[in-house]
RNA sequence: GGCUCUGUAGUUCAACGGAUAGAAUAGAAGUUUCCUAAACUUUAGAUAGGGGUUCGAUUCCCCUCGGAGCUACCA
């Protein structure tokens, strides 16, 4: 049991034979004490204030001294207008020390058989062009919030739908064909998925120049568009991709594949991975098999010319289109076929999509027809919705050139910190495999730092220039104070220290604040399991590095003369490292032992 | 127009309705007697504006102003 939990079921106690009034332990929830008073945790005494018709100072006092005289963790307390600060017994906080360093996995929760089973869809992206930026904090979030939940106890199934129709792919197919002289990764050395973008580059390109052309012979824009010979071949070869002609298929099924060998190449990087992967190929005529079948049973309607509707006035929403009027499938039906086979492949309890706020309104719609249809989980899914990364120049537009690719942003990040690194004199002595491994660890922390520690609903400004700080609130600055204690810990262990035995040695107050700290773990664990928020997680494991470094400041460890205390410090320099190493890869962001 | 999100130091981010709104960074001034100075200490600076709800509001409600997104037989 935790010290918050203690002391609220204290306060509970403690109110019921004062005042007579029941409260649930549940309901009070201590904080830290803030640092110009005195204390470790704060109650604040006012929802009981009526009840008992006296002064919130009186209140505080009386609670003070029933927790004083029957709660033997608590030493003292006082009361500063509403606030009843509590001193923990300091002897009490090396129990608590010891009890954290003696569990394996301190903040985790296994899974169990009953464990609800929750699929998160993140990345999702189209095959026609390489991963950028945007992708990178949707990649990001989604595999932090599974690492969440699966700490938090879910068991946790990864999954991703990939866009791999339509027209978008056509194009690469066609300009690929047309003007790649068959052109392959392995023929000229280029990742898949950017030789494809490539291609998607190269078709927009001939095609705004045949617009161009046709404009000067007099048509509108519109028309020039809606003649262009290039458009036309292309819509032609997606209807052949929807025939099913051979030729078309191979050729798409083989520049695909290029693809995913690209996309993988950089989820590994990332260090990311899926349990199971959807294509929309597979699920766009399910969703069209379901509408149907919804339209039979009279959840949907048709209009005269054939299209299919949902009726969502009486929710306060529009009519949504689900098949158009030739009988093909929109967004909105791939995402209803995608979910069937999901439903039918995994016993669902939850589901959480990944994926961007410009579209909160498709999921809002998403979750009334999922729950229309019979989905158990629809009405309850989440859409784990994020904000924009924008430059420091505004809104990335790929029209314009300023997207910035998810594998460019890796090298660059990966560059500075090798660049600064060796600077700093940070790499002498290593060997080449230390120094690649050094720089990719710390460079791509960066990068995921500077991404999770946003609260992900807002938009957020990323400078890819001035991104890799290595002082304050980022990725470096916490490995590096997790390479330095794992230092400290090899010294100490070099020359033969004890680590752990001091029961009963009172710490002082620097020690207490950072065990009090490092108690709070599984709680922010569990919050940010409840509130899928990387964020959280981020920001404690800074708070708890800047608690560190106070401490390791402020006091000898390795010449420390009396044992038992040395001891102490020791623990708790390695359960901090051992819970930064956690809250790391919670975000899935490695640790190096030396940097 | 309608719907949704958002507005906090120069900048990037915090703050279950709680104490004097916290950090970091940029600025100013300092610290090498144990391990790595990528650290530590001190200092200055912000809730867009106006109402309301209450013991108490950055937080909840209303209005104004600013930013973003959605409002496709695109995905």
């Amino acid at each position: 049991m935790s010290i918050d939990d203690i002391i609220a079921k204290g306060v509970a106690k403690a109110v019921k034979e004062l005042y007579g009034v029941d409260t649930d332990p549940a309901s009070i929830t201590p904080q830290t004490t803030k640092k110009e008073f005195e204390g470790n945790l704060t109650v604040m005494v006012f929802p009981w204030v009526k009840a008992a018709r006296k002064s919130p100072e009186a209140v505080g006092k009386e609670i003070g001294d029933w927790l004083v005289d029957n709660e033997p963790a608590v030493a003292s307390y006082n009361v500063i207008k509403g606030f009843l600060n509590i001193t923990i017994e300091p002897a009490f906080w090396s129990t608590v020390l010891e009890h954290i360093a003696q569990q394996k996995d301190y903040g985790i929760t296994p899974e169990t058989p009953e464990s609800p089973l929750v699929m998160v869809e993140y990345s999702s992206p189209n095959t026609n062009k390489p991963l950028h930026l945007g992708h990178v904090r949707n990649i990001l979030l989604g595999n932090s919030l599974c690492r969440i939940l699966a700490a938090c106890g879910n068991k946790v199934v990864r999954t991703n739908i990939v866009n791999d129709r339509g027209i978008h792919i056509c194009k690469s197919m066609l300009a690929w064909k047309k003007w790649g002289d068959g052109a392959t990764p392995q023929s000229t050395g280029k990742k898949g998925d950017h030789l494809i973008g490539d291609f998607y580059v190269l078709f927009d390109k001939h095609f705004k120049e045949e617009v161009k052309e046709l404009e000067a012979q007099g048509m509108t824009k519109e028309e020039a568009e809606a003649a262009s010979p290039l458009l036309q071949e292309a819509r032609a070869m997606l209807r052949a991709w929807e025939a099913g002609d051979k030729e078309v298929r191979d050729l798409w099924a083989t520049m695909n594949r290029w693809v995913y060998d690209g996309f993988d190449k950089t989820y590994d990087r990332m260090g990311v991975g899926f349990d199971k992967i959807y294509y929309e190929s597979d699920t766009y005529l399910e969703g069209k098999a379901k509408v149907l079948e919804g339209l039979e049973k009279g959840l949907m309607y048709k209009k005269d010319d054939g299209s299919v509707w949902a009726d969502l006035t009486e929710q306060g929403l529009d009519h949504k289109l689900l098949l158009r009027s030739d009988g093909t499938s929109v967004y909105m039906t791939q995402d209803i076929g995608t979910a069937k086979l999901r439903y039918q492949d995994y016993p669902i309890d939850k589901m959480i999509y990944v994926v961007g706020n410009e579209q909160n309104y498709h999921f809002q719609v998403l979750s009334l027809l999922l729950d229309r249809l019979g989905f158990k989980w629809g009405k309850d899914l989440v859409h784990f919705s994020y904000g924009m990364v924008e430059l420091p120049e505004g809104k990335m537009k790929s029209r314009e050139g300023t997207v910035v690719d998810a594998d460019d942003l890796m090298d660059e990040m990966v560059n500075t910190a090798k660049a600064v690194s060796s600077e700093l004199g940070k790499l002498d002595g290593c060997d080449e495999a230390e120094i690649a491994e050094i720089t990719e660890t710390v460079g791509l922390g960066a990068l995921k730092y500077f991404l999770l520690k946003v609260d992900p609903r807002k938009n957020m400004t990323f400078n890819p220039k001035e991104s890799i700080d290595f002082n304050g609130n980022t990725g470096p600055f916490i490995q590096y104070t997790y390479a330095r204690i794992r230092s400290v810990l090899r010294k100490a262990e070099d020359a033969g220290m004890e680590i752990g035995g001091f029961t009963g040695v009172k710490p002082g107050e620097k020690e207490i604040t950072l065990i009090q700290r490092l108690a709070d773990f599984p709680t922010v664990v569990q919050e940010a399991g409840r509130t899928y928020s990387p964020a959280l997680i981020a920001n404690y494991a800074y708070d708890l590095v800047k608690e560190y470094n106070q401490f390791y400041h402020d006091c000898s460890i390795l010449k420390e003369e009396n044992e038992a205390v040395r001891s102490m410090r020791l623990t708790l320099s390695a359960v901090t490292a051992d819970t930064i190493r956690t809250a790391m890869s919670l975000l899935g962001i490695k640790v190096p032992e030396r940097m």
